[in-house]
DNA sequence: TGTAATATGCTAATATACTCGCACATTGCA
DNA sequence: TGCAATGTGCGAGTATATTAGCATATTACA
């Protein structure tokens, strides 16, 4: 478990770490454009660079614009991501959970 | 995906629903003291009073006090929490997700 | 039965998250 | 080179989450 940063995110911080990780990185406009209930532009702006003051983000340039990619490593995220469902959902057991991800049926 | 109720919650109404999703059902106390950072108990309250009023938990009475158990099922909310992160961390690919769950090694 | 312990019902203050607008810099091209 | 498009920096308002306190009911048992 180890690292509980990810777990104190707010609703929108979760959600932009979100589309960062599952596009690898993306600029402001990316994460906009995939955001639920789209703010606008300065907003999306304004939390990313709080998501950067607390470590969760680094940005590099792309000509004039700002790329934005995570500092943990994508697998490790996700492993601790995993973890967290384990436990709660299928009572630590990683067999259950791998019936559970297997069987495509219900939900 | 289709229901996604449970993405919408708040940093301790998030904390909470797992607490009780681990318990199957849990008392104010048992929330309490489950919780990291506690904070009182009138504050917990509140908190599950929310929680109760946004659909996410139900009451019923033990004696003087109050259990509190979800109203999604475990194994659906489980189920979502699922797919959310074969999405945001193993490219939708059911076996990166299978892989990363049985190695144990890393994290 | 009287009292300490433990509940809940409300109400309200404080902190944090979320939002946006305005000023200014840089880029690309007519 | 001048202007429209697209960036960022920063400061501040609004909404929501988080917190706690006080009044009151119920329970357990000396």
């Amino acid at each position: 478990m180890q690292d509980h940063r990810i777990v104190k995110l707010s609703r929108r911080e979760r959600q932009i770490m979100n589309i960062i990780y599952q596009r690898g990185r993306a600029s402001v406009a990316h994460v906009l454009s995939d955001l639920p209930d789209p703010p606008t532009y300065s907003t999306v702006r304004a939390l990313l660079r709080i998501l950067e003051e607390k470590g969760h983000l680094t940005h590099d340039k792309d000509g004039p614009r700002y790329i934005y990619h995570p500092t943990q490593p994508r697998h490790q995220a996700g492993h601790i991501a995993l973890k967290q469902i384990v436990q709660t959902f299928f009572d630590k057991s990683i067999e259950k959970t791998v019936a559970a991800l297997v069987s495509d049926t219900d939900v």
